[in-house]
DNA sequence: AATCCGGGGTG
DNA sequence: CACCCAGGATT
C-alpha cells in the first residue's frame, strides 16, 4: 500500500470528531481555518463555536460591529486575523453576493487567506485537486522521505509543495489532505512521535535513520527573551 | 529573505 | 526555558 492509501486507511479510525469536519459549508471551513492558523485545536475550538453561534452566516459576520468581532476573538492572539476576517466577510457579502469564491485562485486574493488556507478551503469545501501543506504536512513528509530541505526558507517550502502535489491521490484528495494533517497532529507529532505503532514505520526514512527528532529542518533566528531579576521590581 | 504578530501547551 | 501550533502580511 502506498503513502496516500496508507493514510486514507488510517484516517477513519483515528480522526477526531470536530465540528468543521465533514461539512461542505465554505463559511464554516473558512472560520475554522483562520482560527486554527498557528493555533491548536483545543485552544481554537471554543472560539469556533462562539463565532458560529454569534455569526451563523458570512453576512451576519459582515454586518457585525468591529467591536463585537474583536471582543469575540479576545484571547486568541494574532489579532490581525480577526480584522482581516471581518474585512473579507464584507467583501464576500458584497462583491460576491454572500457566495464564497470556489477556486483557490480566487480565494487567495482575499485578506487573511494565503497559500495554505486557500488550498484548504478549495479542497475541503469544493473538492479542488490541490495539495494542502501546513506544519503537519512538512513534518510528515520530511520524516517519511528523509528530506532535509529547510522549511523556514521559501525554497524549502516550495520543495515540499511540489512533493505534496505528486503524492495527491486522484480519488479522495480532500479526505487525504485531512488525513495527513490529522496524522501529523496525532501520530507523527513534533516531539515523541508514536513510531512504535505507526502504519508508515516500514517505509519511513527518519525511523530507519533515527532522525525523527531532527526533522523537519527549520533554521530560525531565536528571538532571545531576556528575563532578569529586575522584573521583580516592576510594580 | 527576514520580521512581526500571541496565547497556550509540552518536555 | 525552547519549541511548536490547520500561517499570513509587511518591510
Amino acid at each position: 500500500m502506498d503513502f496516500a492509501q496508507t493514510l486514507l486507511a488510517w484516517y477513519p479510525d483515528h480522526k477526531r470528531d470536530l465540528p468543521w469536519r465533514d461539512t461542505p459549508n465554505p463559511y464554516h471551513i473558512w472560520l475554522s481555518e483562520v482560527i486554527l492558523q498557528q493555533t491548536r485545536v483545543k485552544q481554537g475550538l471554543p472560539y469556533y463555536v462562539a463565532f458560529v453561534e454569534l455569526f451563523p452566516t458570512v453576512q451576519d459576520l459582515a454586518n457585525a460591529s468591529e467591536e463585537l468581532v474583536m471582543r469575540t476573538w479576545q484571547g486568541l492572539g494574532y489579532y490581525s486575523r480577526a480584522r482581516n476576517m471581518h474585512a473579507t466577510a464584507k467583501i464576500i457579502a458584497q462583491a460576491w453576493q454572500g457566495n464564497f469564491p470556489t477556486t483557490k485562485a480566487d480565494l487567495i486574493k482575499l485578506k487573511g487567506i494565503g497559500e495554505y488556507t486557500a488550498s484548504a478551503i478549495a479542497s475541503f469545501a469544493f473538492g479542488e485537486q490541490v495539495a494542502v501543506v501546513d506544519g503537519n504536512v512538512f513534518r510528515v513528509l520530511s520524516r517519511f522521505f528523509g528530506i532535509e530541505a529547510d522549511i523556514s526558507s521559501p525554497k524549502g517550502v516550495k520543495h515540499f509543495q511540489e512533493l505534496a502535489k505528486t503524492l495527491l491521490p486522484t480519488q479522495q484528495s480532500q479526505t487525504y489532505n485531512q488525513a495527513i494533517m490529522e496524522f501529523g497532529a496525532l501520530q507523527c507529532t513534533p516531539q515523541k512521535p508514536n513510531c512504535m505503532f505507526c502504519p508508515l514505520q516500514a517505509g519511513c526514512v527518519a525511523h530507519a535513520t533515527g532522525k525523527q527528532d531532527s526533522l523537519p529542518v527549520k533554521t530560525q533566528k531565536i528571538k532571545q527573551v531576556v528575563y532578569t531579576w529586575q522584573w521583580f521590581f516592576i510594580k
